[in-house]
DNA sequence: TATTGTTATACTCTATAACTATA
DNA sequence: TATAGTTATAGAGTATAACAATA
């Protein structure tokens, strides 16, 4: 593959395997997200949440920042999924204007087995594949963590 | 690889493979999102502009049908690509309660050249990797394809 | 005085219901 | 009478502005 340093033109081979990748990486994933089971929340909701248990109890201000939304959507979002059982606050310890938000385990085990749901489902489909065609896939795992890196 | 019946359990190696090419499809395919330019139009506007360059000029109805949308939404829609210049709209040639909407060349180019930077984004990527990682690359993308079919 | 979070209010997006034109 | 599309209206969801409590 030629070395693109913003000054050269990448070749036709490059950007065809890239149209390929692309392809395959977008309807993959594509296909993943309609495997997930209905949760009954909305996009942010489920997005919030997913959020608040990968980087634990924080602020609803830092987890309004970290979700890219305004705090005033940030408490209406926390509202609902308090109502629901999936999270619960306390006072922040040194600061009463604060508070810190945390998943239930009931919300925690929602979120871990549909995870594991859509990963059955994939593994699943490869069960259909090939030891070869396995292989590749093996094999191309960690590139594809490598071209997400930085 | 273990065979899938639906009676036999998968394997711990199995889903552990499952879960790092869920991962890896899921990360990359967000970081293919958030390379797209900023195009002014909201995800449904989007959805329904691709949607109508894919398959061709067909009428509102067909085009909600595959958006799975209500009509009136769809109507809301066209009419904001229609103002933008993305969308023209014909009469039907036999039925004249029916129309039929097509994308404007501009709105063509534009979703060609969008795809075209994404794709260029991945091959300057890919530039950074070994020639052997590419070719794993290579040989994995036929794999995933097989996995979406159905 | 500055900051955290909430409440008040407006705007956008999508849905259902009602309407118009045509088959 | 049934169907395609539009208009009217209501329900979510998110934003900005104003407010209350605390640092």
């Amino acid at each position: 593959m030629s070395y693109d340093d913003g000054m050269t033109t990448l070749s036709a081979a490059d950007l065809e395997l890239a149209h390929g990748v692309r392809m395959a990486v977008t309807r993959l994933a594509r296909r993943l997200r309609n495997q997930r089971a209905d949760l009954s929340l909305t996009p942010s909701q489920l997005s919030a949440l997913a959020a608040l248990d990968k980087h634990g109890p924080i602020t609803p201000g830092q987890l309004a920042d970290h979700e890219k939304v305004q705090p005033p959507s940030m408490t209406r979002v926390l509202g609902v999924l308090e109502e629901k059982g999936l999270v619960v606050s306390t006072p922040h310890p040194t600061d009463r204007r604060q508070k810190v938000v945390e998943v239930t385990s009931a919300a925690h085990a929602m979120l871990v087995a549909d995870r594991r749901a859509r990963e059955e489902w994939l593994a699943s489909r490869m069960a259909e594949l090939t030891s070869a065609e396995v292989a590749a896939l093996r094999a191309a795992t960690p590139v594809l963590e490598k071209l997400i890196a930085p």
